[in-house]
DNA sequence: CTTAGGG
DNA sequence: CCCTAAG
């Protein structure tokens, strides 16, 4: 009744009848409920996990009716390969051995926290002549051998560069286990997966980190990204939590212990079981080259609700991309954090013709104790890339060491040419774009933009459910430039249909795998600190007021649904609730005095429709909601109770 | 899934 | 915007 005292006061006219709020008052507060549900949570977790990896494989097998010559052979052959060196190596991370990296890989926390700053994980070549070193051997040959800090001090720092261990005190070895093929033949072929996969630590692995391709500047998103904290994380109380700072071109990711893990990982965990079934391998249309945000995310995390704050990284991969004359004609398997190998950009005339060997990270501070295990190292540094990841990446350019920020300049006119020493070029992995600059309306009072457009657009071009704007809107936007780049992360290429094909290649991906790590939690705003998932804000434009008020005007303040329904069915970033809290801010707002008012001014005449709205279906509670106002004279005349209400 | 409210 | 309790 807040806003009734201070609507009294303004005397709108209205009368505020006591509204028999429903006794929603009698709810009791239940603290302290979650942490039960995630003990729930985390015992079926496994369980659905498997059976929605038994579907997926079946509906992918099913739906892999090869359609592009990537699948043949080179299909058959990586999946051989890979195959041997895994089965020997690993452990497959099936449903026994997320159980027992449960328990096995218990990481023991105690005061001495060492620090390990990973600089950048290597990545295989992707020239022709790569080496194609079974994975033993490129262990061996790498001298990649998991690490843990030798050191007792405090400090430890891990320094895992393109081409090997570097570090100083030690080697991590995030990434190996890649087999390569050619730049042409790299669909199945290609990518790196994470984990050495050593016995041990594949049962620790509550997280791999397989199949993520980044090419030219596409990046792909593996069907199998778990980002997602096996039962040890929880049980153990090994939660973690990933703060981040994106300081440029730092980006600091410290994993301690804290209970956030939990408390957004149960929820997660919900929706995912919730939504494991169906849909799941929709594919999404894509304009400009971008893939857009897949619905099948969306069905993961909230159905309704749509993926907000979920990642793109995860949009399940099926859509089969069209490459433009224009994009560099790479095709690359999904398989770890691979560099995106750029085996040819297209340029006025001449050819370019890129090979890259790794990518320079952003800092990566971790903190682990010298008691962890190494599988907990590893999924340690594992989190911190997950974090880095999900809060979106972006590919930077440097050249001769320095940032090339001007997207839309041509290569050659940035310097990067056949005849240029490409050694100068260099490629970044940056955290995503913690903004995203919104070219929406909402951002221009001026601009008018009436309802219907709205819808239109949005149904031409479905949002983004992650809130990144449409790659229409960015480009409206005049703001190509950095846009373009920020964009970058969303922009899965699915240059192969790998997710079903490969469901066959990736045999040694345990069935598991390719659903669990589908599902992961993953975040969508970069720059946040903690694994929130929060939605960019995007406040209300006029217009958007201005439809709300019309529909509550017309259906009354208690069905946000059918408001949602009638006058932003296709603004799915907005959902009832979504309107239900604007609408409470907007009574909110017409109750005080302009000066106090903050952010785009909503003009008095919406605002006064507001409080007469609002004065009108509080006295009308329920009785005419089912009507609807606009058969009632009081409404539309426009002042509402003034008559019979300011008695 | 919706609503209503508190945070 | 998020999270929850209640329906």
């Amino acid at each position: 009744m807040v806003f009734k005292r201070k609507l009294d006061c303004l005397s709108v006219g209205f009368d505020f009848p006591n509204i028999p709020r429903a006794p929603r008052s009698c709810r009791r507060k239940v603290l302290n409920k979650r942490s039960d549900d995630d003990d729930v949570d985390a015992q079926i977790c496994a369980i659905d996990l498997l059976a929605l990896a038994g579907k997926l494989l079946q509906e992918s097998e099913s739906s892999s009716a090869s359609s592009n010559a990537f699948e043949g052979n080179n299909r058959d052959h990586f999946g051989k390969e890979i195959k041997q060196e895994q089965d020997v190596k690993c452990k497959p991370i099936n449903s026994e051995s997320s159980d027992q990296g449960n328990s096995v890989s218990r990481p023991t926390y105690d005061n001495s926290t060492d620090k390990c700053v990973v600089n950048s994980f290597s990545f295989p070549d992707n020239d022709g002549d790569l080496e194609r070193t079974p994975m033993s051997d490129y262990k061996k040959t790498h001298g990649l051998t998991a690490v843990g800090c030798e050191n007792k001090d405090v400090n430890c720092d891990f320094y895992v560069n393109s081409g090997g261990i570097t570090g100083e005190t030690g080697g991590v070895n995030v990434n190996t286990g890649f087999k390569q093929g050619e730049a042409t033949d790299r669909l199945g072929d290609g990518g790196l997966i994470t984990n050495t996969c050593n016995l041990e630590d594949a049962t620790a692995l509550g997280v791999q980190f397989p199949k993520l391709v980044c090419v030219g500047g596409d990046l792909k998103l593996p069907s199998t990204m778990d980002m997602t904290p096996n039962g040890s994380f929880a049980r153990h109380g090994n939660h973690t939590n990933l703060g981040r700072k994106d300081d440029d071109e730092k980006f600091y990711s410290y994993l301690k212990l804290s209970n956030k893990f939990k408390s957004y990982r149960s929820p997660t965990i919900r929706r995912i079981r919730k939504s494991l079934s169906s849909k799941y391998w929709k594919q999404i249309p894509k304009d400009f080259g971008y893939s857009r945000a897949d619905v099948g995310v969306k069905t993961l995390y909230r159905k309704r609700k749509s993926c907000y704050g979920y990642n793109a990284w995860q949009r399940e991969i099926n859509y089969k991309r069209r490459r433009s004359p224009d994009r560099s004609s790479v095709v690359t398997s999904d398989g770890g954090l691979s560099s995106g190998s750029v085996s040819k950009l297209p340029e006025k005339g001449d050819t370019v013709k890129l090979s890259i060997k790794s990518f320079r990270i952003p800092e990566l501070f971790i903190d682990v104790p010298e008691t962890a295990t190494v599988g907990s190292l590893k999924r340690t540094v594992m989190e911190a890339v997950s974090v880095l990841l999900s809060g979106g990446i972006r590919v930077g350019v440097l050249l001769h060491g320095k940032k090339v920020r001007d997207d839309r300049k041509t290569l050659s006119q940035t310097g990067i040419s056949c005849d240029e020493n490409l050694d100068n070029l260099g490629f970044t992995l940056e955290p995503g774009p913690s903004k995203v600059p919104l070219p929406l309306c909402s951002e221009d009072p001026a601009e008018p933009t009436d309802p219907t457009n709205m819808s239109e657009r949005s149904a031409a071009s479905p949002m983004l459910d992650s809130g990144i704007p449409h790659a229409d809107d960015v480009i409206n936007s005049g703001n190509i430039v950095d846009n373009n780049l920020e964009i970058v992360p969303y922009q899965c290429d699915i240059s192969a249909d790998e997710p079903l094909s490969d469901s066959k290649a990736l045999v040694p991906l345990p069935a598991l795998e390719v659903k669990a790590l589908a599902i992961v939690p993953l975040n969508q705003k970069p720059k946040r600190t903690e694994l929130a998932q929060r939605r960019t804000r995007r406040p209300f434009s006029v217009t958007e007021v201005e439809a709300l008020v019309q529909a509550v005007e017309e259906l009354g303040t208690g069905r946000w649904r059918d408001v949602k329904l009638r006058a932003f069915e296709n603004a799915d970033h907005r959902t009832y609730v979504d309107l239900k809290d604007k609408w409470k801010t907007l009574v909110h707002t017409a109750s005080i005095s302009p000066q106090q008012r903050r952010g785009e001014p909503v003009p008095q005449e919406l605002l006064d429709r507001v409080l007469r709205a609002y004065g009108y279906w509080s006295q009308h509670q329920g009785k005419h909601q089912a009507r609807g106002a606009s058969k009632d004279p009081d409404m539309t005349r426009g002042r509402a109770l003034e008559s019979g209400v300011s008695v």
